[in-house]
DNA sequence: TCAAGATATGAATAACTGTTCATATATTAA
DNA sequence: TTAATATATGAACAGTTATTCATATCTTGA
């Protein structure tokens, strides 16, 4: 509690990053966008969206489940801007939003020490 | 569907998206690792620590909440190796794992556009 | 050994989120 | 315009998860 040896420095810590959190608003878009890109589903899509642009038929193809399932998913990576998209003819085409995705994945695998 | 003029890469593109899809093993980890950093009560605890180790007490100080719902919070973020403790006295400090996670973090803020 | 402080944890409830099913919208070809 | 294909979406249900409350564990000083 009050006296844990490191009282001062942990202290001092403490008021450091009461002073300096971040507002609430902003903690949310960094936990909104985490949170779009931590689920199983969705993580299927993004690896295989590392391999180029796809149509949604597509996507299915590569990570499976439902056209339902997929399209939800898509919805929520893209509101987050994980991903973006473009219509071709009949088709939607999505692709990674940007090359921060593919960081935070790599990042991610090396610090769990796994290949992607 | 099938055809949506851009059908040859695409296929290819899901067929080697397919191949090199991650085990079901791996995604689930690294699923796991960003829902353990996607919660907002555990973002702040994540931002808080960026100011330096801290005792439990303090955690609570910078970032509010109750003890017990910290506590269950830096249990998660300890368990996927977000953090780590050593026990000082009657104290358990927290620290980060290491430098990948305010990497993380800070490529999420460029992403977001958002200042930490 | 006992009391007090610091932290952890189990169970229960409440809130959130992913999937499914049915259906809607949008584009192209006829 | 109509039929067919591609994609999106609303509602409902099921599974997951964060918080709270009560209590347990562990460490130190007396």
């Amino acid at each position: 509690m009050q006296n844990c040896g490191h009282e001062e420095e942990h202290h001092l810590a403490a008021q450091r990053a009461a002073r300096n959190m971040p507002e609430e608003e902003a903690i949310l878009r960094v936990s909104a966008a985490f949170k779009a890109i931590s689920e199983p589903s969705r993580l299927k899509i993004l690896f295989a969206l590392r391999h180029g642009e796809m149509c949604v038929y597509h996507i299915v193809e590569a990570v499976g489940g439902t056209q339902s399932a997929v399209s939800h998913q898509l919805r929520i990576l893209k509101d987050n801007r994980i991903i973006k998209s473009r219509r071709d003819g009949q088709n939607i085409v999505y692709s990674l939003a940007d090359e921060h995705i593919v960081a935070v994945l790599e990042l991610a695998c090396s610090h769990l020490k796994c290949e992607l």
